[in-house]
Formats: structure tokens, C-alpha cells, sequence
DNA sequence: AAAAGATTGTTGTTGACGACAACAATTGAT
DNA sequence: ATCAATTGTTGTCGTCAACAACAATCTTTT
């Protein structure tokens, strides 16, 4: 244990810094730094220093992750949504509420939390939001009087049937992104989440 | 299946406290509490109100996106990650940039930022707590008065190799999960994100 | 060289989001 | 009737992405 091994490091920078002590005086920002003085640039190297290319960056390390690759096309994936439908001003987790209702009218709020896997706390907000557009109502249940039933209202799935169209055109930018057959592929991978 | 959230983790507080608190016992003194809420049951509608099973609900409009399925997905991959490397109380993004940094010494914020897809702004936070821990260090660089040139530490060597063997184990736990094959198919699949 | 423009690190704010704790009202079991 | 559990709600805390603004510093233009 403890090898330190010196990656030599590649990616034709011998940047060889002294290993340097170093204190911590760097953080505040904004000190005046009284730094050394080197304007001589010898190499200029516009390798690593400079990475307007953004992707010369060896990155080796984080290939075979299979989490930072997931959240890199997470993040992808929600921007694009969000853009797709942001003539509707609709956000995917919203979609996914008013989805399951539209699908199962009259789930209690504690179902709808436990099938989409959010807090029932951050279900009462979201649907705060989504009653306040006229789009689900919380109809008081004839059976238990703690829980409600929800329901989309007919503005409610009219508005349903267009956000899944614009949807549907989300899903299409994705198929173009990965490809077709892969979107298909990675659905049936990731079905044991759904 | 599984689709009720089992996460106890919650890193750093470890309050294991599932038992219920005892209640206070102040039932509001009889009362009988007419009809501040109107018990209005018609609406008949289909659905089972009890969802208990958690399981029963069909969302059927659900499966075919697949921001649904990556955004769950990527939700257990990161909860698996801070639990397997709990230990040492790393996060998964703390992990991708010290990876970064050790593969690539010497680089700017601004370089690691744009590798990793983050803000600059949040990259300094992120750098200030590594740095606390004496994981990386800020050097000022040679060539341009503005940026720091990043390093780990001999420290960070060391910390980051062990967090690289944790992060394998985490990986394996993937691969249980969605299985072997799937998993370097989805690393495939999903390689021009990283 | 001086002025204008771009870049880097930093601070701050906003909003979405997950996790947790506590509570009132209600239901169910004993 | 009593006690435990559930449901909706409110509130807090911390993470995270997205912006906006700023001082210091290159870089380019004039």
C-alpha cells in the first residue's frame, strides 16, 4: 500500500512541478498574490493548460465508470426534455406525475410517491403547482378521509395528450443521439428501474 | 421490481431511527371535528385506492421514455456509490475530479471544469473541501497569472487509489445488479457522453 | 503602448431536487 | 377506548445546475 506511484503522465506536458509543500495560502481569492514572476512562457504548450477543445483531456481514469457516464446523459437527456417542452413549461418529473395519474385516476398521493420513487412531500409542491394550472385535482377519497384521489382534470388531459407528443419528439432526439437500436437496448437494460 | 425506495442510508447521520417516535397523545381533546374537509365521495372512479402493493399500478405511459428509466437508474448508481465509499466520504463528483486531476496534473479549473461538464463556480467549493482534506493543491501556474494550476497531493495519491478500489467494488455492484454484459453494453452505448 | 475585449477564479443568488423530522387528522388493530 | 400505523402537510437541510456579476489577468486591436 502507499505506493506513491508517479504517473508520469502523459498527454505531452512534463509538468514535473516540485512537489512543494505548499501551504494554503491560495484560497481567499483575490490575495495579493505576490506570485513568482514568470512571463517567459517556454513551451506554450496549448496542451493542457489552454483547453479551448475541450476534449484532449485525457480522462482514462473515468472510462469504465459506469456511473459518471449515466450522469453525463442524465443531465442530456433532462436539458433536452426541459427544451422540448419548454413551450408548455413542463419539467420531466411534472410529466412523470401528471403520466401516472393520467394512467391510474385516483391514486392516493402516498401511491403516486411510492410508484414514481419521490418523497410524498415533494409530491404535495408538485401537485400544488400542477392544481394551481388546472391540471390534476385532489378529490377527497370516499373511503379513507386522510387521502386524496387524483385525477387529471379535462384541461388536464387535453394538455397530457400534447406534452406526450412533445414528448414522443424528446424520445426521437434520443434515438438520434445514440441511435436508435441502442435507445431500445438501453430501455430493456434499465427496465428493472422502470 | 423493488421499486420502494430502500435507501437508509442517509451518509453522515446514521440515525437508524425507524421506530416510530411515541406520539404525544394530545388526540385534540375529542372532538368530534365535523366536516372541516368535505368527505365528498362520488366520482366512482376505477382504480383500487389501495396501492399498497406499490407494485400494482401499471404505468404503462411510463416505460418507452427513457429519461425515466436513466434518471432512476442514475439515482441507485450515485446512492450505491456515496454508501460504498462512505467510508472514506467521498462523493461521486469529489471522485471524478481528484481522477481528473490525478491523470492530468497540472490542469487549470477551467480545464477540469469543462471536461467534467461542470460550473467553474461550483468547481471552486468542490476544489476548497479537497483541498482542506490535502487531497489536491492550487499552485499558482507559471504561464498565466489567473489560474492555478491543480495537483494532488502526495496525500491524494495515495487517498485516490484506495477510492479507486472502492469505486471497483461499486462497479461490481452494478454489474450485479443489471448484470455483466449489460453493463459493458451500457458503457458502449452511452461512451460519447464521457 | 493604450484601449477594448475575452478569460479565469470567485462570490452570490435562484430554483429544482432528495432526505429527513415533526405534526394533525385519520384509520386500523388490540 | 387505547395504541400503533398511515396520509397529507409543513419545514429544514444539503446537493446540484444555471446565471449573473466582479476583480484580476491575458489577448487582441488600434
Amino acid at each position: 500500500m502507499s505506493s506513491t506511484t508517479i504517473f508520469s503522465l502523459s498527454l505531452g506536458r512534463a509538468s514535473l512541478t516540485v512537489m512543494a509543500s505548499q501551504q494554503k495560502t491560495s484560497r481567499k481569492a483575490a490575495g495579493t498574490q505576490a506570485a513568482i514572476r514568470r512571463p517567459q512562457a517556454r513551451a506554450a504548450n496549448s496542451r493542457s493548460q489552454r483547453g479551448d477543445a475541450g476534449d484532449d483531456i485525457g480522462l482514462d481514469a473515468l472510462v469504465g465508470h459506469a456511473g459518471y457516464a449515466v450522469r453525463r446523459f442524465q443531465l442530456w437527456i433532462f436539458q433536452d426534455f426541459i427544451k422540448t417542452l419548454a413551450t408548455v413549461d413542463i419539467r420531466p418529473t411534472q410529466y412523470s406525475v401528471m403520466t401516472v395519474i393520467g394512467a391510474n385516476p385516483g391514486l392516493s398521493q402516498m401511491a403516486v410517491a411510492k410508484r414514481l420513487g419521490i418523497e410524498r412531500a415533494r409530491l404535495v409542491h408538485l401537485l400544488d403547482s400542477l392544481e394551481e394550472r388546472d391540471f390534476v385535482s385532489r378529490i377527497a377519497s370516499a373511503t379513507d378521509r386522510r387521502s386524496h384521489a387524483l385525477h387529471l382534470t379535462a384541461r388536464g388531459r387535453t394538455a397530457l395528450a400534447q406534452f406526450k407528443r412533445l414528448a414522443a419528439e424528446h424520445e426521437r432526439h434520443v434515438a438520434e443521439k445514440i441511435g436508435k437500436e441502442n435507445r431500445e437496448r438501453l430501455l430493456q437494460i434499465l427496465a428493472c428501474f422502470t
